[in-house]
DNA sequence: GTCTATATCCTGATAGAC
DNA sequence: GTCTATCAGGATATAGAC
């Protein structure tokens, strides 16, 4: 019988816990089988072979993940505004999906073309057209009309996604090194978006007094 | 014959890079034969099995990575002169072993021991003693004497060490997406560590108006 | 579509000569 | 210490009954 637990979804739901949490190479067809309620067997009736099931698993997976992270960086209201959303919705995606990141950066570091095609393509040109430059058109907008510092886009970006990444990819690192933290609380969450803005806002917006440290 | 290409070191060698690269399930023992130059039976003559390689070959390389890696939070001169080496010696380390910090969030996310352990021995105390409670001292002074804002160290810690390591981590990823930019590159290296300088010390630099905007 | 049983291959580990 | 040859276990994949 089909509909909503069919069993080819069943499959990739399964497929895609163990792919992101053991890596391709440490998954086991036994485990996915298993935590579908199959057997090995049908498996390979429903995905040929192991590549191909990795493949349709993460397509899926990645597909979804990227197309709701892209969003967060759609401009909205002034810089301000812009800034605090963009950290908002940035952490509180990547606190319930961190595996996907920590899987991402390790199998694409691996040399999987599978998870490097299925990102070009939804980076580069999704239903609203691409997102960075619009992203940088925000900035350079910012920039231009004094709000904030000369700083680099660019730069900028990597060091917003750095911060609101890091605790939770390296999550079992800090609670390791740090017993008092607990990354997935809702109260650190908090507290991490107030500290990266705070941080962010005070670095880029323009000075008063005109003091800049740029040379 | 023994010496400085003793076999077992150079075994050790070729176990790491293939265990960095592919991971603990995706290394093959007959790799790791064939890079160190011999058979695998040679391997199991050294180390008992896989496991024990592992366990050596990893604890061996994390060791020496995080010894030199904790010396980048040692407290030097004013707070500006010490966040600018911090930032200079965490980029410059971090983009020579990008592999390393790439293999250590996936494997300890993968509910490895033996990293954690290693990991957990490192920080806690070295020769030196606790390095953590030296970072938040310089931090504190410097907020009690007005030279910065009164930010948590510890989130600034994390947003540190992410906008240092995110660029490096992610490096296939965003290769892919901008392929104009090389993070390995030296003239891009070094406009990563200005970029996040100049962010953070405006973000935490005691400002001559005081608008704070923290509640 | 779903199962049991089996084939095939690969990998870690060992035996034993030199 | 180093090699060749081989074993034993486990993994993917297939055959064939229901």
């Amino acid at each position: 019988m089909n509909g909503p637990g069919a069993t080819g979804e069943r499959i990739l739901d399964a497929a895609c816990e163990v792919f992101l949490e053991k890596g391709k190479a440490g998954a086991r067809m036994q485990e996915i089988a298993a935590r579908a309620g199959i057997n090995k067997a049908l498996l390979h009736y429903y995905f040929r072979s192991k590549e191909e099931l990795y493949r349709q698993a993460l397509t899926r997976e990645l597909t979804t993940f990227f197309r709701e992270l892209v969003e967060s960086v759609r401009p909205a209201g002034d810089m301000e505004t812009f800034l605090r959303s963009f950290i908002d919705n940035y952490i509180d995606r990547l606190s319930r999906n961190p595996q996907v990141v920590r899987f991402l950066t390790w199998e694409i570091g691996s040399g999987g073309p599978v998870a490097r095609n299925v990102i070009a393509g939804i980076v580069q040109g999704n239903e609203g057209g691409p997102i960075y430059p619009v992203y940088r058109e925000t900035f350079s907008r910012g920039i231009a009309a004094g709000a904030i510092r000369p700083v680099d886009p660019q730069h900028l970006l990597f060091s917003l996604v750095g911060m609101c990444i890091f605790v939770f990819l390296a999550a079992p690192i800090l609670t390791a090194v740090f017993p008092e933290i607990d990354p997935s609380e809702k109260e650190f969450i908090e507290k991490r978006k107030k500290e990266i803005f705070d941080l962010v806002w005070n670095g880029i917006k323009a000075e008063k007094g005109g003091n800049d440290v740029r040379d």
